[in-house]
RNA sequence: GGCCGGGUAGCUCAGUGGUAGAGCAGCGGACUUUUAAUCCGUGGGUCGCGGGUUCAAUCCCCGCCCCGGUCACCA
């Protein structure tokens, strides 16, 4: 492969830039008067007939970069871009100074330029600016992908994102959808009393979930730092604190595998909220996706590979427990009772007819979660709460109250994966106490991800914490359903890639 | 990390143990309402990288790099 410096396409485009240059153009001009967006544009006149058009004689001054060029010598077709939307420039000579005509003569597909001219309609209908001058704005110097079709190496779409976006409206869209994805949780939120907040990213205990850290280290102070894996601790620090509805949208760091549904950061909306519990949050969680879905998309149902999903409320909910002991039952062909998944013994034993790998420090309550996570979670293609953990999966949640074993907690299922995890919070420091305990057994057995101690949250919930319930949504999940995005990377803008 | 698939022109892709192919894009020409414009002519490649086998490797063999899918781990 040839160098892009050496390649006869640079040389001919660096050599129109000469040219430009020649005719006392500069080409890298610091501003243009623009008078609206191609977007504004079309919008406000796509509906006209060309009757109306001629009638009103509507001048425009736009700009954006040249996706085509059609020459038929003295008359020509540009088609520009603003990034969202397309329109066509009609460039004709006797409509053109001899200079800017000379300009239209050395462009290349991919520069920018500012036109002003009247708007009509072409013989096949198509809405047009008939340029009465051109103003060049900046060249592109490398060949862009070919117009039919596009870019479809994701490797280079990922990497080189601004490609994508140039040549795959698509793609815009995506992350079109997804700033109002944050927009409208945003707007439910505040509106519903709830402060936004920024916790620390770099944390000298990464804690507020079971997840492998990155580490990194603070020179001045000398002390190692993680990056977090949830601001879980600190937004329930700042409910101590009195901000009985807080919330934060930001990015998380876990230190584990890449795939079609993880990046090593993502972003997660977490929320605190005083006085309620989880059954609330289940109540709070299909409003909310129903009001985003509705801003952002326009729709209640999506099309999300080979299922359509309805995010009409309510959603079904379904006791994890139960829903273990049901999907063992159909697979074995026989009646298994709910008692078996309570004790480690019997758990494991199930477990090893099932097939479903357990390790042995594993108790009863995470030999539960692994069965539900082998033969349920796949399934959960409407959205479904599963309800009801086993405390030992869940050192953060409190427990109900007529079983120690079980705690108020739900995660929420969506097209198979898991979109929203919440619970009731924990608050009570002599029980958090124990909880860590037992985390830093696990830890000491071999567990990475096992919660570490943090005395500073114990020494807070010692202040007393309201009873509250929280929730966190993973917001490229929530995107990924709402696009239609099967893989987590193309609702990122710059995914993570290894460097070439 | 395991397994499977891929890496050839700017882009999308064929293909072969014997000098590397197409479409689009590019370049030159014709064309004053086209829209994948059309027509005529034409340049363009370290076939991912490194070794090996061979008279000869883009092709066969070995190693490595990068990407995708999948499994494992996780949200």
């Amino acid at each position: 492969m040839t160098t892009a410096e050496e390649s006869d396409q640079v040389v001919q485009r660096r050599a129109n830039l000469d040219e430009l240059r020649k005719l006392g153009v500069n080409p890298y001009p610091h501003r243009f008067d623009l008078g609206e967006s191609i977007e504004a544009v079309v919008g406000a006149h796509s509906s006209k007939t060309g009757e109306v058009l001629d009638a009103e004689a509507i001048t425009t001054r736009t700009a954006g970069r040249i996706l085509t060029i059609r020459t038929f010598g003295k008359a020509n077709f540009l088609v520009l871009s603003d990034g969202k939307t397309r329109l066509q420039v009609y460039i004709r000579q006797d409509a053109l100074s001899e200079r800017d005509f000379k300009i239209f003569k050395l462009l290349d597909f991919g520069d920018w330029v500012g036109v002003e001219g009247r708007l009509f309609r072409t013989k096949t209908n198509e809405l047009t600016i008939w340029a009465s001058s051109l103003e060049f704005l900046a060249k592109c110097l490398l060949p862009l992908p070919e117009k039919w079709h596009g870019l479809t190496d994701v490797e280079t779409r990922y990497r080189q994102r601004y490609l994508d976006l140039i040549v795959n409206p698509d793609s815009r869209r995506v992350f079109e959808v997804r700033s109002r994805v944050v927009s409208a949780i945003r707007e439910f939120l505040t509106t519903r009393g709830f402060l936004e907040v920024e916790t620390p990213m770099m944390q000298s205990i990464a804690g507020g979930a079971l997840a492998r850290p990155f580490t990194t280290h603070h020179n001045a102070l000398d002390i190692p730092l993680y990056m977090r894996v949830a601001p879980e601790l600190f937004l329930k620090r700042l409910t101590v604190g009195g901000i009985e509805r807080v919330f934060e949208i930001n990015r998380n760091f876990r230190n584990e595998g890449i795939s079609t549904q993880h990046n090593p950061e993502f972003t997660m909306l977490e929320f605190y909220w005083a006085y309620a519990d989880y059954r609330d949050l289940m109540t709070l969680s299909e409003t909310l996706l129903a009001d985003v879905a509705q801003k952002a998309i326009a729709a209640d149902e999506v099309v999300y590979g080979d299922h359509t999903i309805s995010l009409r409320p309510p959603f079904r909910r379904l006791s994890l427990r139960e829903a273990a002991r049901d999907a063992a039952s159909r697979r074995l062909g026989e009646s298994i009772d709910l008692e078996v998944l309570r004790s480690r013994d019997s758990a494991a034993a199930l477990a090893g007819r099932l097939a479903v790998p357990i390790e042995p420090g594993m108790g009863a309550g995470k030999i539960t979660a692994a069965i539900f996570e082998a033969l349920c979670e796949g399934d959960l293609i409407q959205p479904t709460f599963v309800y009801d953990f086993p405390t030992e999966v869940s050192p953060l949640s409190k427990q109900k109250a007529d079983d120690p074993d079980t705690v108020e907690r739900f995660e929420l299922y969506v097209a198979g994966f898991e979109l929203a995890n919440a619970f009731s919070e924990l608050n009570d420091p002599v029980e958090q106490q124990h909880r860590f305990e037992e985390q830093l057994r696990q830890r000491a057995g071999g567990d990475e991800e096992a919660h570490a101690m943090d005395s500073d949250y114990i020494r807070a919930l010692e202040f007393g914490m309201p009873p509250a319930a929280g929730e966190g949504i993973g917001i490229d999940r929530l995107v990924m359903l709402l696009t239609g995005s099967l893989s987590i990377r193309d609702v990122i803008l710059f995914p993570l890639m290894r460097p070439k």
